[in-house]
DNA sequence: GTGAAAGCGCTAACAG
DNA sequence: CTGTTAGCGCTTTCAC
């Protein structure tokens, strides 16, 4: 591959002026850039990134750390970072931890080795051991949606124990009082608000809690909520309506309830967070609350340029969107309150 | 961030030994390398991978490019990719194209800079322009699941005649004589290869190509899907089969089905290439052609492996291999057969 | 076993 | 406007 100095010999000029016009200085006189340029072309010239790089001290991208890409809230969320990234000519690179700390681990050694100028990280390890690495690095850190006690840092998420009490109150409203809660781990600060605003509304409603109802699995995956839901249906308890944690567990839950014979609404109701993916705008079915996804990684991106420009001294900013809660089809009074 | 140098300084020997200890040498004496490498722990050092690509000219990583990061399918075939990359300690870095030539050109350009050592592509640009610039690199690239005229390289894929061969035969055999055929562009292999082996059996049986009946969208999303069967019901056609393109293409048809009040399968069947997600594990629905997806990524990663180790200078091999035909739940005979 | 020195490809003062 | 020079942080001969 052709170097700076193949160019710059075969144009008779020095490498300085060949960086010159690589870079777009003004100071070139403008027949040697074009000529330059023309040999810059028939020597399909690419430049080196990691000689770039390296003396720069700065890649001019940003890496991003998610928990699961096959889940449209992240992609949505992912795609609201790439675009305000790209306001700014900031390439962003992904990592799908796939919810295991120990991927999260390598991923984030990965990142540290190349030098990224800054890392947007939905986390999975709690306990900010791996964001610890991070920050000892000096790698400008915002953290998005989860939050990790011990790492102060910039912080994007939404109202989630809002979000949870709006749907409490629908299925209140609707007349449920039997509500079962099929959620993600409870380190995840996520899962863990969502289930306080949940009970908190139960409480002020003087509905009693009932721990065989409230099941908690290793991960908001599909397969976990059909796992969770199974479960459920095989106890002896008798809810009318479930609460699911995120969107994929959803899609676990009311595949095991159509797979015991068990109609959506009309036997049982079943909310969530988040929507499922494109589809869910064709044939919208969840009744669920809503997070600003897009906004979420919006705004993450830029306290992270934020913090990029001021070379990383800014007081860490704590941003909570609401959420907005979407009735659609997948709930109804119970059949029983008739 | 700590260097070599602070490392060696502090350590009290040269760079090149601290060197040696980091990339696990031998010729270093036990004492002399724990003492590195406390030292190493100590200051919590990080090696620079720009420094390290710049000078070993190797990045140990592979590129992989890849159209709908949300279908099951191109996700299956990264894990096949990851997992052989992995088995040589390679890191696999993703780039997701969302059907698009110009993203797919953006990211091929960043890959070519950051010099790595190979790419894996399953391509949106089919003139081969965006591959034209990567083969002009010398850059070792195997192309997975749809072929590009004009790059003779490695190439894996699976026989997309014989899938929408066995489909076909498949709805036939159903009593099925008007088909329609809801598919992504022509431009892209894998689906003028299905619309070929589709029609071709059609001929084969006698049965005439009604036109009006097959119908190509600019991507294979659930979008185009929904749209395009839109435009199928509002015509005059009366098909009681349609054929999707691929697992994306068919969800959609399935809402504006249902939309349309319209039952799958007793009134229309469908069917499709490729598994949805994981979802369809635990609710099995569409009768598809299921192609082994983790297998041509394995393949793939494979033939670059190879590729890399003999220098580039191996002649291209095409890989296809056997797509099943799953019958599930969305296929049955027409009703007004019987 | 260990170190000195050259150089990977590029940018950024500094001169002119 | 243009060129010379000194590194960026690391690996790799080549000596000792």
């Amino acid at each position: 591959m052709a170097t700076i100095y193949d160019v710059a010999k075969r144009a008779g000029v020095s490498i300085t002026t060949v960086s010159r016009v690589i870079n777009n200085y003004p100071n070139v006189k403008e027949t040697t850039r074009q000529h330059v340029l023309s040999v810059l072309k028939e020597m399909s010239y690419i430049p080196n990134a990691n000689a770039g790089n390296l003396v720069r001290k700065l890649t001019s991208t940003i890496a991003v750390l998610v928990p699961d890409i096959t889940n449209s809230f992240f992609t949505t969320l992912v795609r609201g970072i790439e675009d305000k990234a790209n306001e700014r000519e900031l390439s962003v690179i992904l990592g799908n931890t796939d919810e295991e700390a120990a991927k999260e681990k390598l991923y984030i050694n990965k990142f540290l080795e190349r030098r990224f100028d800054g890392l947007i990280i939905v986390p999975v390890e709690s306990r900010g051991k791996n964001l610890k690495a991070v920050q000892k690095q000096n790698l400008p850190l915002v953290i998005a949606d989860r939050d990790v006690e011990g790492i102060n840092t910039d912080f994007v998420s939404s109202d989630n124990w809002l979000g949870a009490q709006l749907l409490a109150q629908h299925l209140l409203e609707l007349g449920h009082r039997d509500i079962a809660l099929i959620s993600g781990p409870l380190e995840i600060s996520v899962f863990r608000e969502r289930a306080q605003g949940f009970k908190m509304v139960l409480n002020d409603n003087n509905i009693s809690i009932q721990d065989e109802l409230f099941l908690y699995g290793p991960k908001p995956s599909k397969q976990v909520g059909y796992e969770l839901t199974r479960k459920l249906l095989a106890s002896d308890a008798t809810p009318t309506a479930i609460f699911a944690g995120n969107n994929s567990l959803a899609i676990g839950v009311v595949l095991a309830l159509q797979q015991a014979g068990i109609k959506v609404p009309r036997d049982i109701s079943v909310t969530c967070f988040d929507d499922n993916d494109s589809s869910s705008t064709l044939d919208p079915f969840f009744t669920s609350v809503i997070q600003p996804a897009y906004m979420i990684g919006y705004m993450a991106a830029e306290l992270l340029l934020k913090r990029l420009k001021n070379n990383g001294d800014t007081n860490p900013t704590r941003l909570i969107l609401k959420p907005e809660l979407i009735t659609r089809h997948s709930t109804a009074s119970p059949a029983s309150s008739s």
